[in-house]
DNA sequence: CGCAAGATTGATAAAGATCAAGCCGGGTGG
DNA sequence: CCACCCGGCTTGATCTTTATCAATCTTGCG
């Protein structure tokens, strides 16, 4: 069975055969969510931990006045919330952009992963500070790019995240996004977002199918977009302890 | 002694006498930084976990021309770099805004707190967790308040943060940032913060002395912002297994 | 065919950037 | 003690980016 999670952590850790069995029995029963569902609001506390296996979701804020900043986009492997139990409850929501399937995972079952298993647990942590990093480059982003640039940051970075999880195949990939939803991610207007996105569809460098990118030449779209992809630390951690394993597929694009 | 870490940590959890002995064995040799000195850079590899005890620092990314942008505050309290050894390398440096105190604290040391010390590991992760909704916060911020509300709600955030480590009185804090510095944290131009600041001095929100914040009137700032202080989890947790226990001054301001 | 959601386009206004001076206060060297 | 220098603050003028308003177009679909 595909299980983007883990595929996401045996980026982080070289799992072992029980490390791996583990992460499938997590995967139970799957949940079907609508597009534009909210899967988590602002307020909630849920008592499972939701994880996406399949389609795309983001989490984002409202502002008083109704507008709305997206400030993540989740893609299958991650999870929604996996300590808001420690924090008590949401400060953001989470809606799906696509259809998804969601795996809800009991709390005791993360409980008992992490306080019996270090290597599991240490794949989880560096999940969670890949995402804080994340953070941090769409502040960057939005404090110091002109709106066409951040936009090609954004798909030079969901072209290295899908690529991680196979879902990029010949320079292209599912993004369920609509103007609006681009514009709320890259806050800036729909009418600005339009514009821009022609423009990079007039530089050659994206070109946009209906919900598929298609990425010309990712070199040039980095340069222009001033990418560094540091921050998404793809490179798996010379780890002295772990010998040498079998690589999952890292460098090859896959289908979904 | 003052320990800011024991401090901020009393907030997400109570602290046992003995939690307390050893958050404050933790701090240990005070190192002295100047103001405008990096603490780490990126692509360093620290092999120890730096914590600021007193000053004012920032988190920072610096784009290929130049530019800078500030992701983060730093306050006494808050730790640099409490897990870069999972992600190996820094993808942003850290630099004192102000003159700083800094410990070291060896990696052994929080591997034995995170291994045998289950109140202070949750505490880290709360302290780690409201670190990552600031960030979404400041992203929202960025996203989608004019430069204004966001400089006030910076304030805001700034005031919320310093009065529960009980270093605002009388309605002030100190806060050494420069008008570069402040354009630097909130994605604007110099000249733009000097005004957006001029415009709060103006409408009478916040008074700039030298390196001194006053808040004229907090509820008021707080409007005009559009601030909304849930991210901040500021709130004790109703943490049913911990009984009644004594609340530090909580609620009360005092100087540092 | 007709509708609705989403995409596109043009015109105009507002927010913010950039360029260029000037100011102000504290520190330093003569 | 004073002239000067420098970093940081302030201000004005102008230019660029982005928002807003208002249509219009396109397309999938019942």
């Amino acid at each position: 069975m595909y299980n983007p999670l883990l595929r996401k952590l045996s980026r982080a850790i070289d799992l072992t055969a029980e490390d791996e069995k583990l992460l499938n029995d997590v995967i139970g029963v799957q949940r079907g969510v609508e597009a534009r569902q909210d899967i988590i609001q602002e307020g909630d506390r849920p008592e499972e931990v939701h994880l996406i296996v399949q389609g795309f979701a983001c989490r984002y804020k409202l502002l008083p006045n109704g507008e709305r900043q997206i400030v993540a986009i989740l893609i299958p492997g991650d999870f929604c919330d996996l300590h808001v139990a420690i924090l008590g409850e949401m400060d953001h929501g989470i809606a799906t952009l696509s259809r998804c399937k969601v795996v809800h995972i009991p709390r005791k079952t993360i409980d008992e992963l992490t306080r019996n298993h270090p290597r599991i647990t240490h794949a989880l942590w560096w999940a969670t500070l890949v995402d804080e990093a994340i953070l941090r480059e769409w502040i960057t982003n939005l404090g110091r790019k002109p709106a066409d640039r951040h936009i090609a940051s954004l798909m030079c970075e969901m072209y290295l995240r899908l690529k991680s999880i196979g879902l990029v195949s010949d320079h292209t990939f599912e993004l369920p996004m609509t103007q609006q939803e681009v514009a709320d991610a890259v806050g800036i207007s729909i009418v600005h977002a339009n514009r821009m996105l022609a423009e990079l569809r007039d530089r050659g460098l994206v070109t946009f199918q209906g919900r598929r990118v298609r990425i010309t030449d990712i070199d040039e779209l980095v340069a222009f977009a001033g990418f560094n992809k540091n921050y998404l630390h793809l490179r798996r951690r010379n780890n002295p302890e772990n010998g040498q394993r079998i690589v999952h597929d890292q460098g090859r694009e896959q289908g979904s």
